[in-house]
DNA sequence: CGAGCTGTTGACTTCCATCAACTGTTGTGG
DNA sequence: CCACAACAGTTGATGGAAGTCAACAGCTCG
C-alpha cells in the first residue's frame, strides 16, 4: 500500500489528479524495482504498459552489430516510458536498462486509456512532457548529422555547465556519468571524444581531472558552437 | 468561413469536437496558405500558435554554417507543427517551408489550451500523433548513428516499397522526391547516395530509371538490414 | 596481488564529404 | 524555335574526420 500512495504522490504527472481518479490509479499501478544494470527490456520484446519513474534512472539505447551503442533518452524521476503503448501493441525498438537503482510504476494500457480519458489535467501534463522530449530529440538529430565530433562534445559541455558552479574563469562541474558514456550519448567513441578533449585543453579552453571539469573560456566555447 | 468550416472538417485531430468546441475553434483558427518554396518561418523567429495542415506539404530542417542541410521531419496534410508552443514561448530551431502548395489552420496558443482542456478527446489525439512522432524521431537517432549510408538508402527503399506494387521479380514504385532531396532526410549527400545506388545496382538488388524504382530482390535487401 | 574498469595514446584504415567537371533534361524568353 | 540557364544526377579524384585495433597507465576492489 505504502510504495502504491508513494507512486501516484511523486510523480508530478498524478498531481493533478482528482480523489475518483486517484483510486483507480491505485487499483492499476504496480510497483517494480530494478538494481543497476538491470534489463527492464531488450529489443522486440512486447511493451503493454505506461511504466513512470518514482525515483533513479534508465537508459533507452540501440545497438548495432559492431557493438556501437547509441543513447536514445535517458529518464529520471518522473520521466516516463511506453506513451506509444497506450495506442497500440508495441514491440520495443531498444534496450531498457537501469543505470541506478530504480523504481517505477507500471501502468496497463488500457486502464491508463481510461484514466487519460477522465483527466484532462494528466493529458496535458503527458502532452507537454511529450513535446519536450520530441524537441529534444530533434535537437539531438540535427547535431548528429550537423556537428561534428568537438562541437557535440561543446554543446554538451556548456549544457552541463548550466549547473555548475562560476569561477573566476569559468565555470567549474563534474561530469554526471563516465566520458565513455558521455562518447555514447553524443555518438561517438570514447577516443574519439579523448583526442577532442585534449585538443580542447590544449587550446586553453577546459582543463579535467577525472569527471571534474573545468571550463575556462566560456565566450570561445560558445563561439566554436556559433560558427557551427 | 467556407474557408474556416474547412479547417476543422477536414483535420482528424478535430473530428471529434463537440458543437461548443466547435465554436471555439471557429473563433480562433486563422486559415493560410503557402506556395511552394515559401517560407513559414526560419531559425530564430518566435512561434506562439499550433499549426495544423489542411493539405499540402511543409519541411522542418536544420542548415549548418557549411550549407549542409538535415530534414527534421516533414508534415502532411491532417500533421501540426507548433505542439511546444502550447507549453511555452518558443523560438524556432530550424526552418519550416513549404514543399507544396499549403493550406494551414493556425491557432494561437491560449485559445487551443482551454479546446484542449475541455476536450480530451482532442488531447487524446494529439497525445497519439506524438507519440508516433517521438518514436519516429528516436528512429532516425539509431539510423543516423548507427547504420552506414547503404544500410540507411535500404531501410528507406524497403519503408517506400510498402507503398509500391508487387512484380513478378520484386516491387515497383516511384520515388515521391528527388534523390537529392532523399540525401537530405538520410543525412548524406547525393553524391554519395549515387555512388550506393549504384553499387546496389552492380548487385543486382535494384534497378532505377529517374525516380522509377524497382527493387530485384527483397530479400536480400533485408539481409543487408539483419545484418547491420 | 591480480582482475577489471576507465581513460589515453599511437598507428592504421575506411567511409564519406568535398570539389570539380560533365551529361541530360526542362523550361523560358529573346 | 533555338539558345541558354537552371537543375538533377553521375563520375572521378582527393582529403580529412573519425572509427578501429592494440597496447598501456592508473585506479579500485575483492
Amino acid at each position: 500500500m505504502l510504495k502504491i500512495l508513494t507512486c501516484i504522490d511523486r510523480v508530478p504527472i498524478f498531481s493533478t489528479l482528482s480523489p475518483a481518479s486517484v483510486n483507480k490509479v491505485h487499483s492499476i499501478a504496480h510497483h517494480r524495482h530494478y538494481e543497476v544494470g538491470e534489463t527492464v527490456f531488450t529489443t522486440g520484446d512486447a511493451v503493454d504498459y505506461l511504466m513512470v519513474l518514482i525515483s533513479g534512472a534508465l537508459r533507452l539505447s540501440r545497438t548495432n552489430k559492431n557493438g556501437r551503442e547509441q543513447i536514445i533518452r535517458e529518464l529520471g524521476p518522473g520521466e516516463f516510458y511506453g506513451e506509444l503503448a497506450l495506442f497500440a501493441e508495441l514491440q520495443a525498438e531498444g534496450d531498457l536498462y537501469a543505470i541506478a537503482a530504480t523504481d517505477v510504476c507500471m501502468m496497463e494500457r488500457k486502464a491508463m486509456q481510461e484514466v487519460l480519458r477522465d483527466s484532462p489535467q494528466v493529458a496535458w501534463s503527458l502532452l507537454g512532457a511529450m513535446a519536450n522530449r520530441l524537441a529534444e530529440a530533434e535537437r539531438l538529430i540535427a547535431n548528429l548529422s550537423l556537428l561534428d565530433v568537438t562541437e557535440r562534445l561543446v554543446a554538451e559541455l556548456l549544457r552541463l555547465a548550466e549547473t555548475g558552479e562560476a569561477t573566476a574563469s569559468g565555470v567549474r562541474f563534474t561530469l554526471p556519468i563516465t566520458w565513455a558514456q558521455l562518447a555514447t550519448k553524443l555518438g561517438t567513441t570514447p577516443e574519439s571524444l579523448s583526442r577532442r578533449l585534449k585538443q580542447l585543453n590544449h587550446n586553453g579552453l577546459v582543463t579535467t581531472d577525472g569527471r571534474h571539469v573545468h571550463l575556462l573560456n566560456l565566450k570561445a566555447l560558445q563561439d566554436i558552437l556559433d560558427d557551427a
